[in-house]
RNA sequence: GCCCGGGUGGUGUAGUGGCCCAUCAUACAACCCUGUCACGGUUGUGACGCGGGUUCAAAUCCCGCCUCGGGCGCCA
């Protein structure tokens, strides 16, 4: 049964998939489109869960109704009560013969994009009239199926004995030091929007709850331009208590098999409203672990490149695409050298030079970046000086480590970026309902 | 932060100095049409981002501004 959710005067409204012939019903929803044939016309009635025909047979309807149903606007909101009657010559097999016909929200005539989708309408049109833009079903499909990457997320990291938990998003002090962050007045005192609940996690991880997962929002203030940077982004993270990175490894691996297995399968509806039901696969078998000297490597045998690459350099995103296609699949990079990773990452126990840093990359893109964490007090306080920060600054984080910190492990998942390698999108806009860029704070 | 490329009816486009009081599609308005499913047909409505400059002549060239997108850096 489903639960009411329409206003008093809708209790009894029928999803248009719902309507079986033989039945009278009232749907309502919005006016997709309008074909007049003269004698005959036919209106297309949209709503959640797909379209049904409203037919309007002029000689033999009463002339109000005819022309209140033929009269509206495209997306105008109607409510349509008639018999069902099963029709092969209608779209879906049925079709409605009206009795009334109720205009409950008119619109405009002229309409910003066309949901239709007959005209294109370019991303940025697109995006100011988001509600609009919703009504396309490819573009409906997308959040659909980000809802069901972020339900399936949360199970597996139930399955991996996670609680979900929240940590705050305006904060003192950054988190790496490294990356711009947006200063906000808190009450008079200097703030900041969180860039990462990594500090936070980990503090988490120290205690009593050990394995902690949050999907939350990050606030990163880099002027980057690109179709796959956001300034407001959904971080999927991960940090478990007596774990090392290569478990932390293992959780980043199944949240994303699990992810693309759930839409695989509760998803198909929306994997074709796509256009990608045929060519969308799960990934099978072990994610490929690639050390950064062996990616280093295979990079330059690529020859892509105009400069080879050295130890020590970081991956250029021409050196990034270039091995993600020669790899294939999703796969790992270990063993980073320590001075291109966060202070926060542990050191090879055996060769200080090299860090447990992992990142999980799709070909297209890098999706996440964990690591085992520097628990030892002195190490950590030292990393904070060898990266030029204050210790001070961060006492609130440091000296939970002076109390009983046990070695954990853990990563960040790029929320955004997950849902555009599953579903191929061009533009990582494209994977939120209102996204917050270089030039867009609304809507 | 550095670099590159765009902005033409509501929407998406054609147009690189005169052939443009601007093309096509869709939309909108009106009329015709009884089985459409991107319905079809006829007629009509509607636009060169803003400001300045060059030129006999500017949508087209130059400068500034606004705005959108992309590449790199950096990252999720």
């Amino acid at each position: 049964m489903r639960i009411p959710r329409q206003p008093m005067s809708m209790r009894n409204r029928t999803y248009t998939e719902d309507a079986a012939p033989g039945a009278d019903v009232t749907v309502a929803g919005w006016v997709h489109e309008i074909r007049d044939l003269g004698g005959i016309a036919f209106l297309i009635l949209r709503d959640r869960t797909g379209k049904i025909q409203v037919k309007f047979e002029k000689d033999e309807m009463d002339d109000d109704l005819v022309e209140t149903g033929l009269g509206v606007s495209r997306e105008s909101v109607i409510s349509v009560t008639g018999a069902v009657d099963e029709e092969p010559r209608a779209p879906t097999g049925v079709e409605i013969t009206p009795t009334a016909v109720e205009v409950v929200a008119a619109a405009d005539t002229e309409l910003p994009l066309d949901p239709s989708g007959k005209v294109d309408a370019e991303l940025s049109t697109r995006l100011n009239n988001r509600t609009l833009d919703l009504r396309k079903p490819e573009v409906k499909a997308i959040f659909e199926i980000r809802s069901e990457i972020q339900r399936a997320a949360r199970e597996m990291f139930r399955e991996h004995d996670c609680t979900e938990i929240n940590t705050p998003k305006i904060v003192a002090t950054g988190t790496e030091g490294g990356t711009e962050l947006f200063p906000i007045t808190y009450f008079g005192e200097e703030a900041f929007m969180n860039q990462s609940p990594q500090l936070f996690k980990q503090l988490i991880a120290g205690s009593g709850i050990e394995r902690v997962f949050e999907i939350g929002p990050i606030f990163r203030a880099e002027e980057h331009n690109t179709p796959r940077h956001l300034n407001e982004a959904t971080s999927i993270d991960f940090e478990g208590a007596f774990c090392d990175h290569t478990e932390a490894m293992d959780v980043a691996e199944a949240i994303v098999k699990s992810v693309y297995e759930a839409v695989a399968e509760n998803c198909e509806a929306q994997l074709d409203a796509l256009g990608i039901a045929d060519e969308f696969e799960v990934p099978e078998g072990d994610f490929p672990r690639l050390t950064y000297e062996e990616a280093i490597e295979r990079i330059n045998a690529t020859g892509a490149l105009d400069e080879q690459l050295v130890w020590g350099d970081d991956l250029p995103t021409e050196g990034e695409h270039a091995l993600g296609e020669d790899v294939g699949e999703h796969y790992f990079i270990t063993d980073w050298p320590s001075d291109i990773k966060p202070f926060y990452i542990m050191d090879h126990e055996d060769d200080e030079s090299l860090s447990t840093g992992f990142d999980l990359m799709h070909p297209r893109m890098e999706l996440v970046s964990g690591g085992q964490r520097e628990h030892r007090y002195e190490h950590l306080i030292e990393g904070f000086e060898q990266q030029g920060l204050d210790p001070d600054a961060f006492e609130y984080y440091t000296k939970m480590f002076k109390y009983g910190m046990p070695p954990h492990a853990g990563f960040g998942l790029g929320g955004e970026r997950l849902v555009m390698t599953v579903l191929g999108l061009e533009n990582i806009r494209e994977a939120v309902l209102f996204p917050r860029d270089r030039q867009r704070l609304s809507p």
